[in-house]
RNA sequence: GGCUUCAUAGCUCAGUCGGUAGAGCAGAGGACUGAAAAUCCUCGUGUCGCUGGUUCGAUUCCCGCUGGAGCCA
């Protein structure tokens, strides 16, 4: 049975660095497992990877959707399936890369989604959170969810009024649909950090401003930009809510956490392997990943 | 040199009319089925600058010391 490899790790670490090796040493295409990477136009803000840095090695669902158009975990399951078969069909390796757990997870196991969509900002405007766990739970009695986080609730209770069933009840998800190798990349969190700082002060450099600007002269304020980290923080600058500086601390911070809650998706959802990212030789560091795929090959 | 003032969590500071202390920021841990770079939950022990005195008891009051800031010479 043919591998999919994923290759995934916070925010920061190299992932894409790593992508390429692997994927020219196996045969591989890559795929995006990047939520915001999705979008044309948002590149620099997104590190996503440039027509040089790949390679020759054919990149899929990277800029694929206008920022203002709609896209979200439904579509990326259907993409993603449909390009690791294609990719599989070829005879090739299909290696998912990217820190978008939720996206990489609803791909690889079976999670069961609807083709359909509710408007959540919409509805219920005028209604509570609190109101509206009220209401959840006297549907779905033994429902167990934060009840601040009205998000959820909403999705909650939209789901019994359609299904008649708990959301929950909805739940498998936990079953692999493919053989997959999970690798992680990851290094001390100060490191991290200390990368992560540096990387805006390049994306500064490389043009974010710019990058931002385009979008924020033509008014575009879509989901993609109001919440993508780097562009959320300008908007507001843009706005003259925060100054500069600020800005650009946020962009900074809000990067930090991110990559704190990736560790924390990855490490109760997914069995990956991690392995310490050695920035001083990083052909180190791809020799074992490499010697850990060629190792888990023999054994299937 | 004299006077004033400050010294408390990684940072900025509150506070204790004497019973060993708490906010914001930063940080840490967690949840996760349609915005996921999202959304939400939980977490505060620190020689209260150092030394001595008064006191049953001092981070708090007092003497001195050290360091910073300011004013006067």
């Amino acid at each position: 049975m043919q591998k999919v490899i994923v290759i995934t790790g916070p925010t920061g670490v190299g992932k894409t660095k790593l992508s390429i090796e692997i994927a020219k040493r196996y045969n591989g295409e890559i795929i995006n497992g990047d939520a915001i990477q999705i979008y044309k136009g948002m590149n620099i803000g997104s590190a996503k990877i440039n027509e040089e840095e790949m390679e020759g090695i054919k990149h899929h669902l990277f800029s694929i959707k206008d920022v203002v158009e709609d896209y979200s975990i439904y579509n990326y399951q259907v993409d993603c399936r449909n390009k690791i078969k294609e990719i599989q069909d070829m005879g090739k390796v299909a290696i998912i890369v990217g820190g978008t757990g939720l996206y990489i997870k609803s791909a690889l196991y079976d999670y069961t989604l609807d083709s359909e969509k509710n408007d959540i900002d919409n509805e219920y405007k005028d209604i509570s959170t609190e109101e509206l766990y009220k209401r959840l739970k006297l549907l779905d009695k033994d429902i167990q969810i934060d009840k601040f986080n009205r998000r959820r609730v909403i999705r909650a209770l939209n789901y019994y009024l359609e299904n008649n069933k708990s959301i929950k009840s909805n739940d498998k998800g936990n079953n692999l649909l493919y053989d997959t190798l999970f690798i992680g990349l990851t290094c001390n969190r100060d490191v991290l950090y200390k990368r992560i700082d540096d990387r805006v002060e390049m994306m500064i450099k490389n043009g974010l401003l710019e990058e931002v600007k385009f979008f924020y002269d033509r008014d575009i304020r879509t989901k993609p930009l109001l919440s993508g980290i780097g562009y959320k923080e300008l908007y507001k600058y843009f706005d003259n809510e925060i100054d500069y500086d600020e800005a650009i601390r946020l962009i900074k911070r809000n990067s930090r956490r991110y990559a704190k809650r990736q560790y924390t998706f990855f490490n109760n959802q997914f069995k990956i392997n991690w392995f310490m990212t050695n920035f001083d030789n990083f052909d180190e560091t791809i020799c074992e990943v490499c010697n850990y795929i060629d190792e888990k090959e023999t054994i299937s």
